[in-house]
DNA sequence: AATCCGTGGAC
DNA sequence: TGTCCAAGGAT
């Protein structure tokens, strides 16, 4: 387990990407950030969202004063857009309750809105250097093949899996953290899920999908996500109007070319979700811009 | 436990 | 061209 490790690691000092939330002068907070932007996301298109969003909001606070609409609106086209409300929920908390600061705590992160088991792993281990277990899709697929044998993880992630990456998580807490992002490093550059690189893969001589011929996954399929006609479109169709849009909009504008009921529906569940207002006249915005709404 | 929630690049 | 899938979370 020891030459895995070391494998991993020297391989990771010399390939790892410079990302602007993995330099030591990052605050917690930046790095709080960056992991929720991540969620789901390539960190390609995250990047330059990351960058205009510590400019213009460089701690919890700053955010926290900004009008949800605002937050919504720079979030731009990143994608599930309800992870920009509750990060400026999150900020709010913050500000209030942890003194502006970013808690340490797993259990304080997982208590905010928006952060999961994940994510409160990964910003206490990331930004605070602490020992913790972070199991990403990254990591789930490298421990699939490097060490259970399997070309892909099982659709839902078990107690298994996070016990092995407890397992095969070093004792000292910075090599822990090290090995986190290593791990999950590898698995974005290299094990990755289409055509993995196993020719230049550091692990492939003690790989055990490798040495068992990398055999084809026989496991549960994924569940294939529709894309067309479905409310998430149509969904996204309205906010990047309002997006666009620098006041209220008419609800014929919303979407024009989609089903009225359809576009009904979305609304409404968008103005459950706080992500759209109703404005007097039958016109829509984004939360809190009092100048939309005038 | 299963489903919902955006977006766009790669193949 | 359509399918896959990316540093998940909430219900």
């Amino acid at each position: 387990m020891a030459s895995l490790h070391a494998a991993v690691l020297d391989w990771y000092a010399v390939r790892a990407r410079r990302l602007p939330w993995r330099d030591p002068s990052c605050s917690p907070w930046g790095v709080l950030l960056s992991e929720v932007m991540s969620q789901q996301t390539p960190l390609a298109r995250v990047e330059p969202i990351w960058r205009d969003w510590m400019a213009r909001w460089p701690t919890p606070a700053d955010l926290a004063r900004e009008s949800p609409g605002e937050v919504v609106r720079a979030w731009g086209r990143l994608g599930y857009p309800r992870r920009a409300l509750r990060l400026h929920e999150a900020a709010t908390t913050i500000t209030e309750r942890h003194d502006g600061q970013v808690p340490r705590d797993q259990t304080e992160l997982r208590a905010l809105p928006g952060i999961g088991d994940y994510t409160a792993a990964a910003v206490a281990a990331f930004a605070y250097g602490d020992r913790s277990v972070v199991v990403d899709t990254n990591v789930r697929r490298v421990q699939a093949r490097a060490v259970t044998g399997t070309a892909q993880a099982s659709p839902a992630m078990t107690r298994a899996e996070v016990a092995l990456a407890g397992h095969l998580l070093p004792d000292d807490d910075e090599a822990a953290a090290t090995w986190n992002v290593a791990v999950m490093e590898l698995g974005a550059l290299v094990c990755t899920a289409r055509s993995p690189r196993c020719d230049v893969c550091p692990v492939s001589g003690s790989c055990a999908w490798v040495l068992g011929g990398r055999p084809a996954y026989d496991g549960p399929p994924r569940r294939g996500q529709k894309w067309h006609g479905t409310d998430r479109q149509v969904r996204g169709v309205i906010l990047q109007t309002l997006r666009e849009l620098p006041t209220a909009v008419p609800r014929p504008d919303l979407a024009p070319t989609h089903d009225e009921a359809q576009v009904d529906r979305c609304l409404a569940g968008l103005i459950e979700d706080g992500l759209v207002e109703p404005v007097p006249g039958d016109r829509f915005a984004l939360p809190g811009l009092t100048e939309a709404s005038a």
